[in-house]
DNA sequence: GTCGATTAGAGACGCACCGTCTCTAAAGGA
DNA sequence: TCCTTTAGAGACGGTGCGTCTCTAATCGAC
């Protein structure tokens, strides 16, 4: 639907743009599982061959367009003075974009592509770090020197959510990998008992 | 591999179990992404028309061939009388069975079977809640009432890890997810600051 | 033991999509 | 203006899907 480009034949950038616009409404139309080289092709009005000459395959095309739609989560890292809010924030950002773009395309890219792990899924352990220094810094939390496995606790459980469920995540499995979970491990000056029995963590 | 029934035709339970048995041996000859009902179908000297009559696809059928090989994990729990080497021993069991089936069967699965999670996935919970509710019971915690998100939270991470990587988990991970995470979240009576600094888990 | 219902084993079939290849002509730079 | 690049279009062989058909082996009923 990018509007233009209506007779003149596209080149280079401008034409990867559309292409990567095609593959997302495709996404959106079919969802990933039946997301084919050719129906991608025809939703752009170009050749398969085009494709090719730039992705290698499915997965490649489907991850290069992601961050053409969503752009670097690092630019959009919340900083509201409050460690429970920044990570909650953060966890509401990756449930939003996962909400977009369907829930099969995670789980489906993981498949195909082995290689695509670590760009892709390392950078959230370097953004909870950050939270964790301005935490530590305003002195909220003893230290932000925890270990890699406590840091990367709440990402890995919301894509492990986002892998097993079909639909999207509602925001209070958020609040409760935050509440009970991640913040109780952290140790957070404030929250040394949250946990007591089976709260629903809506509170709050 | 099932030596005999060689010359007369095989039936009904008979079958079945060559056909999951053959399903286990083209998983690991060529691996999940690349097994086909028709090399399934070959390698147990069938029709497809055979496999197409028990399972609708893939899916179905390497799902089928897991309890097959492995039985239930209910009936291989644990108990050492300390939690801590329990949850390890689940964990250790649920790593290999991984290693068994080849890395990338879960995530294949998972992308392909959306009707696949409650039954396959949600046993770890009650089998987790049974070893806290033991180790309760002997006073090592100091209750085993606690929310559903905190119990899942080892299986939760081991499985997160095990759809990243596409080799076997190494044993210091399961440590980790144990000591670093879990242990503390329990609130274990002789564990209270186990997870200071970066340690590599590897202790005890 | 014979008969009848079931179903295994084998393969053909049309279909969808893969990834490669070829060709013409449009675009853009020198 | 010419020349290089490459878009757009489609054909191609190959693979695997899921369905269908056919023969004959097996089993249960009697």
């Amino acid at each position: 639907m990018t509007a233009d480009s209506g007779s003149t034949r596209r080149r280079g950038a401008a034409l990867e743009a559309d292409i990567l616009d095609a593959v997302w409404e495709e996404l959106a139309a079919v969802g990933y599982a039946r997301l084919t080289m050719e129906g991608v092709a025809a939703r752009a009005r170009t050749g398969k061959q085009v494709l090719y000459r730039r992705w290698p395959n499915r997965a490649q095309l489907v991850k290069a367009a992601l961050p053409h739609r969503f752009g670097t989560i690092v630019d959009q890292v919340p900083d509201t003075g409050e460690l429970r809010a920044d990570v909650l924030g953060v966890l509401r950002l990756m449930a939003e974009r996962q909400r977009d773009m369907g829930s099969d395309v995670v789980v489906g890219l993981l498949g195909e592509a082995p290689e695509l792990d670590p760009t892709t899924f390392g950078i959230m352990q370097d953004v909870t770090r950050t939270l964790l220094e301005r935490a530590a810094k305003r002195g909220e939390i003893a230290t932000a020197d925890l270990p890699a496995r406590v840091i990367t606790v709440p990402a890995a459980l919301l894509r492990y959510e986002m892998m097993l469920s079909r639909t999207s995540i509602e925001d209070h499995v958020l609040v409760e990998i935050v509440d009970e979970v991640f913040l109780p491990l952290v140790g957070r000056a404030d929250t040394p008992e949250a946990r007591t029995s089976g709260g629903d963590g809506t509170g709050l």
